[in-house]
Formats: C-alpha cells, sequence, structure tokens
DNA sequence: CACTTATATAAGTCAAGACGTATGTCAGCG
DNA sequence: CGCTGACATACGTCTTGACTTATATAAGTG
C-alpha cells in the first residue's frame, strides 16, 4: 500500500491529525475517532496497524496502554511531501508573478498618491 | 473521492508527473503509460475523467485530440499541500519533541486536576 | 461519403480493503 | 490466581473502484 492510499482514508488522517499534536493512547485514539466516525474499537485498532506498518505512526507501551505518536523521521509524510515538490514549482512561478503583479499595483498606486 | 484517494493510484500519479512538463495530448500520455503498466487505452482515459472531475487536470480540445494539463490553480493539490503542513513541524525532531512535552504536560496537569 | 484515427463511455468482472462480531493476549489488581 | 480493562487479531461480508472488451462519438482524409 502506498502512502497516498494510506492517507486516502479519512479515519487514519483524523488519527494522524490528532497525532500531530503530540502522543496520544490508542483509547484516547478510539474514543475520538469512534465519536467523529462511528466506527468499532477493532476499525480503529486496525487503522492504527496500518499506520504503524506503513511508518507513519510509533507505538510505545506504558503498562496496558499504547501510546502512540507521529513517526519521528516519518519517512512516508516525506515521501508524499517530495512528490508534490514538482508541482509546487508549476504553482509558486504563477503565485510569484501575481505577487510581482500586487506590487507593481501598489507601487503605482502610491505614485498616484503622492505626485 | 478525496483528493488523496485521486493520488492513491500510480498511473494518476504517473499521468501528472507527466503533466507536470507540460500539456500533453492523451494519445501520448497513454501511450506512455500504456507501456509503464500494461493498461488498455479506455483504463487510461478513465483515469483522465478522474483527474478531470477532481480539478487536478484540465482539457483543451485541438482537432480530434485532447490536450492535458496539470488544472491552473490545482485546487486540490494545493488541499493535499495545506493538510501536510501540519505535520512538517513534526519533522523537525527539536520542535516534534517539544509537542510531546507540551503533550505530557497536559496530559500530567489533567491527571493532578481530576484526582 | 466511406474509412481511419483519437478519445470517451457502457457494462460486466474481479480483487482489495474497510468494517463488524467474536475472540485472543497481556498488564494490573483484588 | 481469577477477573477486568486495554488493545490486537481472525474471519466473514459487502462495497468500491480498477480493469477488460465492446461500442459510441467526432474529427481528419481520400
Amino acid at each position: 500500500m502506498h502512502a497516498f492510499d494510506v492517507l486516502g482514508d479519512p479515519v487514519r488522517r483524523r488519527l494522524l491529525e490528532l497525532l500531530a499534536d503530540g502522543e496520544r493512547s490508542a483509547g484516547d485514539l478510539t474514543e475520538t475517532v469512534r465519536a467523529e466516525f462511528g466506527i468499532s474499537q477493532p476499525a480503529v485498532s486496525q487503522h492504527l496497524r496500518v499506520l504503524r506498518d506503513h511508518g507513519f505512526a510509533s507505538v510505545r507501551p506504558d503498562g496496558a496502554r499504547r501510546l502512540y505518536s507521529v513517526d519521528a523521521d516519518a519517512r512516508p509524510l516525506h515521501e508524499v511531501d517530495d512528490w508534490l515538490q514538482a508541482f509546487r514549482r508549476a504553482w509558486t512561478p504563477r503565485l510569484a508573478a501575481l505577487d510581482t503583479e500586487i506590487a507593481r499595483g501598489r507601487r503605482a498606486r502610491r505614485t498616484e498618491e503622492t505626485p
């Protein structure tokens, strides 16, 4: 399963969003996601497994609990980000050009205002 | 279908990569992708439809040809990029550690407050 | 106009994966 | 130790979506 497939699922995206704020126990995550999506505990557990197996999240035991967090190096997230890079180039020049236009407009207006 | 689902398919990712270099005809794209993935012309056409329908690509007729390009504003690509933003913070190890500390502090405080 | 080329749509098949219920594992506690 | 609480795994079901083949549409070309 590719990184993008992992992120294709809304539950998994939500779990990662929750983890973005820092470590959370499986039970904590399950409760939140259960309320929002109406799915069972095993369903959440399976999603957490996918996140683990694909290097998005890592776990650390704390007694009977499992504390999840975004994987330290988050390789797959980098992978996704890198893939997007090609397109950032495509849209950035346009935005840069737009910025230039705006600046030019400002300059022109300034010039008019203070003759 | 969410933007991430659209990008979940390797053929569609490849098509976008090809389009990142500029406009290309459907036939051109089909030939390349067919060679690489061994799929039929209709299969590629269906993928192109998904890219169109979800705002990743746009088309312009040129006689009997259809010239595809990455959609001018590429809204869904931005969407994906924005979603990743939350995790860019987590990539800087120091900040990630800080987040974890903050979460731990919150947890500790919560535990103290509600004995 | 008949024929070919370029591309899209239709309809059916098949596999992946998301979910639920049931059950297993393991830590902590009396 | 037996019980409970926190998670994980097994397994069967159902849906989605990626293919395929067949066919439609529409633009050149002789």
